[in-house]
DNA sequence: CTTGAACCTGACATTGGTGTCAACTTTTAC
DNA sequence: GTAAAAGTTGACACCAATGTCAGGTTCAAG
């Protein structure tokens, strides 16, 4: 979270002799951070959009500029390509569990 | 994929001299592996994975022992929940994308 | 007051796949 | 035959988020 502090993707509060203060808000962000990381994006990415997202209760403070929204375009598209890939992934090791799984219990399926 | 070669990944075959040589079937592998990369897996467990998956025409050359079987289920489930977040995370761009573009074109709205 | 726990900063290590470079050998084209 | 192009090996740098450690400050309980 310091790492995060230091890309701006965090802003905390300080209490006077300089320790962090989180409030409640700090943990669904650093959710939505780490699922953005997790999507690819990197800090500077993340750092523009967070300001854009819909809070839990509020509008966004931010709108997207046009530059950044073509950027979250292609990140988009890149998202939507790791989708189907994974999906594919998974696929394959579901055949293959399964078809292990075939082999470990014979009986059930002979006659 | 001098570096998939070293983990066991691609077996090559090579020219007297000590060229490699790739055949068509490579391509297909490489996909298969950089999938397999994408989707969080590490080396050794592609390693284990690939002889038991199905190739283009024919079937596995291995059945996955069920320590392996047991791991890839906890991979595939670790990608479910991977490919959930992901489209969750798509869906904020989707939104902060949305929201931009509605600001952009406002005239094609008015009364 | 004192002591232990928790925090701060800054520097550094880790990860694992990828990229790059040098020095050398093999292939290919003319 | 010769020169350019492309291959080989090995060593090393890189990325970028995360983890860890040391030395010093602050907080909280007794």
């Amino acid at each position: 979270m310091r790492y995060y502090e230091t890309q701006g993707l965090l802003r905390v509060e300080r209490t006077p002799s300089g320790h962090r203060v989180y409030g409640d808000w700090a943990v669904d962000r650093v959710i939505r951070i780490q699922a953005l990381y997790a999507a690819g994006l990197n800090s500077k990415k993340i750092a523009l959009l967070l300001p854009c997202m819909r809070d839990t209760d509020g509008a966004p403070s931010e709108i997207a500029t046009p530059q950044l929204v073509t950027e979250l375009a292609t990140e988009r598209d890149r998202i939507n390509r790791m989708i189907t890939d994974l999906i594919r992934s998974r696929d394959v090791l579901d055949e293959v569990i399964d078809t292990a799984s075939d082999r470990l219990r014979p009986a059930l399926v002979e006659p």
